[in-house]
Parts: C-alpha cells; structure tokens; sequence
RNA sequence: GGAGAGGUGGCAGAGUGGUCGAAUGCGCUCGACUUGAAAUCGAGUGUACCGAAAGGUACCGUGGGUUCGAAUCCCACCCUCUCCGCCA
C-alpha cells in the first residue's frame, strides 16, 4: 500500500511514477481524503462536546444533584442533539475511510529510479549472464516432459485423471530429486543464515492481502470457498504474515527466512501457453527466500538476496541470466525486481526461474509490521524482499534437459548425489 | 460434530454503567545508593489519526445496538482454550 501522507503532499510525483506502470488517476482519490479529514475534524470536535457533556452529567449526579432535575434533562438534551448531528456524521465518515482504503488497496508499488523504463517484458534489461559454456551444444535433446516419461519419473496423463490438466505426478527418482532439490537449497540458505519456516499452506484473507494478492488478483488464486482460506500461490504469502501487526525492534532487523512450500496457482489467463511440461502447473514446490530489513539497507539486501538466488544456480552448473524487470513488467508490490532465467535447450531459450523483489515499504505497510528504533519515539514500516530461492519443478526442467546425456539418461548434478544417492537417472 | 469456559496494555491480571487509556505485579528504560553487581528506592514506560502548537479524537477480539455516558448492558460474528467424539 502507498503512503497516503506521501500522495497527500506530492501528489504530481506519485502521479508520474504510477503512470510509469499503468494508467492511474490520483484525483478521486484525493477529494475523498480532503472530504474525510474534513469530516474527521468536525466529528472529532463534536466528540469531544459530547464527551464533556457526558461527564457533567457523571459529576452533577456524583455531586448530589437529582439525576431527574431539570439541570440533568437540560445536559440530557444538549447530549441528545451532539449525538444525532453525530449520528449524521459517523457513517459518512466511515463511508469515506473504506472507499479511500480501498482504492489504495488497488494502487501498485512505486517503482524504484534504477528501474528502467518500459511498457512489457520486451523492454526488461538483461544484467549479466552466467555459465554460457555449459550450455549442451547438441540439438537432439529431448523436452524434459518426453525425456522424463520415457524415464518413467513424470507423468502428466495420470495426473489429469487424479486432478486435471496442468498437474504432475513425480515417480520414483523423479519424486526423489524434486525432494533432493528442496533439501539441497534449504541446506543451503539456513547454513547462509536464513532460518527456514514451514508455515500453512491454506492462508486466510488478510494475509493475501498483506503481501498484495488481494484484492485485486483474486481470480488467480484457489479459494476454500466454506473457509476464509486460501490455498498459498507462494511462500511470501504466509511468511510475510509470519509477523502481521507486530512492532519489532530495529535490534531485531534484518531477519532472514527461507521456506518450502507447493505453490498454487489458476494460471487464469494463460490458457494454451506452456501447455506440456513442468513450466506452468497449478501446483508448484517452491524455495523461497525473505528479507525483513531496515529501510536503510533494502536496497544492498536485494542484491545480496539476488547473489544468493544466483548460488544455487551456479552450483548446479545450470546456465542462465539476470535481467533487471521494465517498469511495465514490475509486480504490484515491487519497487524493483531481477529475474533469473534459466536456459532451457528444448526451448532454445532462456525461461524464468526466479524472481526477487524488493517491495519496499508496501508490504510492511499492509501488514501493518513496524519496527521501533531503540531511544526514538514513534515507528516505521519495514522493508520487505521475497526472491525464489529456486521454483523446483523449473529447476528439475532444466536439469532434465541441461544434464541429458546422448544415450537417454540424464547425469544427477555433482552437488545433488549426496542427496539422491545416485549419478544418473 | 456435541458440551463448557474465555478473549483487557510486552506479559500476568483487576475492573459489571460515569472523572478508565484503564488498578496492581512482573518486565523494560532512566536516575539514586554501590568499587562493581544484586537487592532497595525514585521517575518513566501502548499505538494511530487531526492540529503550527496548545490540545483533541479513536482503540479493552470484530461489527452493530441501548444510553447524556459502555472495557462494563444487549445482539451477531470471529478466534482461543478445556472435556467428549472422530482422526494423521
């Protein structure tokens, strides 16, 4: 959520910064807040007569005075009539408050000034790329969906007939590796100092809309329509709300968290894109890494989160680049995001394997999650960043491809044998 | 699912219509005493909004209602706990 305070008082340079994202009026907005905290003010005025009013009352009684007088009805009356002018007021006022909140509820985040400037994913700058020379050089490699059949570790027809289309049952090693991978960055990010967390997977309401799911991508997420849950399309869902409504200290911050979790998805929209295959799933594993922060150091944390995701990369020998995300292509919580992608040879391209994000201080924002500077008064927001740390069936992909050896099989990469046992599926 | 109990400040816990943002204890901060520490004593210690400030307003699970006045009474909902049933 944006600053309501910062839109107040510089309204042009929000305006030009959203427009960077998208077509966004600031003008409602702002006449509902000029209408409100007008309102505010007299009702808070009218209030405070109505609270004097009531002691009187309480200290005339307490004094001895009849309580049927004609002094008591007097202040009886007076009341009567603050409260019905108030009575006017009140919902006006809450009417106000609720339409404001929501419409900042629909607001993106402000992107950051590094981010360059674009309208779609065209326009994103590729950073750097790593490890070209592991690219395979052969142009017989299967799709990781055929290789992955024949090798009888992934089935997607069965998995129509348990759930639908966009599902994958993992057989065997195939189920086996999926897990290995999940130990192997876990591994990884705790002994880096990220402290892992396994949080529900159904979530309610208020935490989709914390992390910015909600309100407006509704229609992409699963819905337990009997229950206020939800099934969690990420781990930043729950572990942004690991600390909803809390008031840290700075001496807390920055807290690291990483976490598994399946991840699921409608993909509503993306009928007949990414059809076969591990890409697109409406259920997903994914490890996912988090940054609670001091403001002051979000900007360094993104690019230490962004190495981190890297890592894993790099130790799987996979090859793939970093590209820094246009400001039309920016998710609605992030002020800036780099996304890695990974290069996947039956494509002949590079695909998205991560994404991490900085989001600012608008997650902290709708989680109402501050943090207190030890000997100053008052509070601020914290700053939040998810990146994946990776998306595993992507990652399998990418293995079954990049590691597919002429004769069918696909060689285990060296940091994963110790955790599947084998060299070669 | 059935029966019951309960939701108050960082925690514990009082408060059943009036001056209660809320006793008391613990914790925490600062100060005194002490060579230092402990103990003791003193002062302080929620958040947000409006306002230049003085100050005002709101918040006792959430939302309504009664009343001049609600933490306190009424209604609805949510959540937690205990016992029983079911269950990994």
């Amino acid at each position: 959520m944006l600053d309501l305070k910062q839109i107040r008082e510089n309204p042009q340079q929000v305006q030009a910064k959203l427009q960077l994202r998208g077509d966004y009026d600031l003008e409602p907005l702002l006449a509902l807040d000029r209408q409100q905290r007008e309102l505010e003010t007299m009702r808070s005025q009218l209030q405070a007569r109505s609270n004097d009013i009531g002691k009187q009352v309480g200290q005339q009684i307490k004094q001895g005075a009849d309580p049927k007088g004609s002094d008591i009805a007097a202040l009886k009356a007076a009341g009567n009539e603050v409260k019905a002018e108030l009575s006017d007021l009140e919902p006006k006022e809450r009417e106000l408050k609720a339409q404001i909140e929501s419409i900042l509820l629909t607001l993106p985040n402000l992107p950051s000034d590094h981010t360059p400037q674009g309208a779609t994913e065209d326009e994103n700058v590729e950073v750097r790329r790593w490890g070209d020379e592991h690219i395979p050089q052969r142009s017989d490699i299967l799709p990781h969906w055929e290789i992955g059949e024949k090798l009888g570790i992934l089935n997607f027809e069965r998995s129509t007939r348990i759930a639908q289309s966009r599902f994958v049952t993992l057989i065997g090693a195939g189920a086996a590796l999926e897990r290995a991978l999940i130990q192997f960055m876990l591994a990884r990010h705790t002994a880096a100092g990220y402290t892992e967390v396994m949080p529900p997977f159904l979530v309610n309401t208020a935490s989709l809309q914390a992390s910015g799911q909600l309100p407006k991508f509704a229609e992409e997420s699963f819905q337990c329509k009997n229950d206020d849950l939800w099934l969690t399309p990420t781990a930043e869902v729950p572990v942004t709300s690991l600390h909803r409504d809390e008031i840290l200290a700075d001496s807390d911050l920055p807290l690291h968290y990483c976490a598994f979790t399946p991840c699921f998805r409608r993909e509503a929209g993306s009928y007949g894109r990414d059809t076969r295959g591990l890409i697109r799933l409406h259920q997903f594993n994914k490890v996912e890494m988090y940054k609670f922060v001091h403001p002051d150091q979000s900007a360094t944390a993104l690019e230490a989160l962004l190495a981190d995701a890297e890592g894993v990369l790099q130790a799987l020998n996979l090859p793939y680049r970093v590209l820094e995300l246009c400001t039309g292509d920016l998710g609605f919580s992030a002020v800036r995001t780099y996304d890695l992608e990974v290069w996947l040879p039956s494509a002949d391209k590079y695909r998205e394997i991560s994404s991490c994000s900085n989001c600012g201080d608008f997650q902290g924002r709708r989680a109402n999650i501050r943090f207190k500077t030890s000997g100053q008064k008052g509070t601020q927001f914290v700053h939040t960043l998810n990146g994946s740390g990776l998306a595993i069936g992507r990652t399998m992909a990418a293995i079954l491809e990049n590691y597919q050896q002429p004769n069918g099989t696909v060689q285990v990469p060296e940091v994963l044998q110790p955790y599947l046992g084998r060299a070669v599926l």
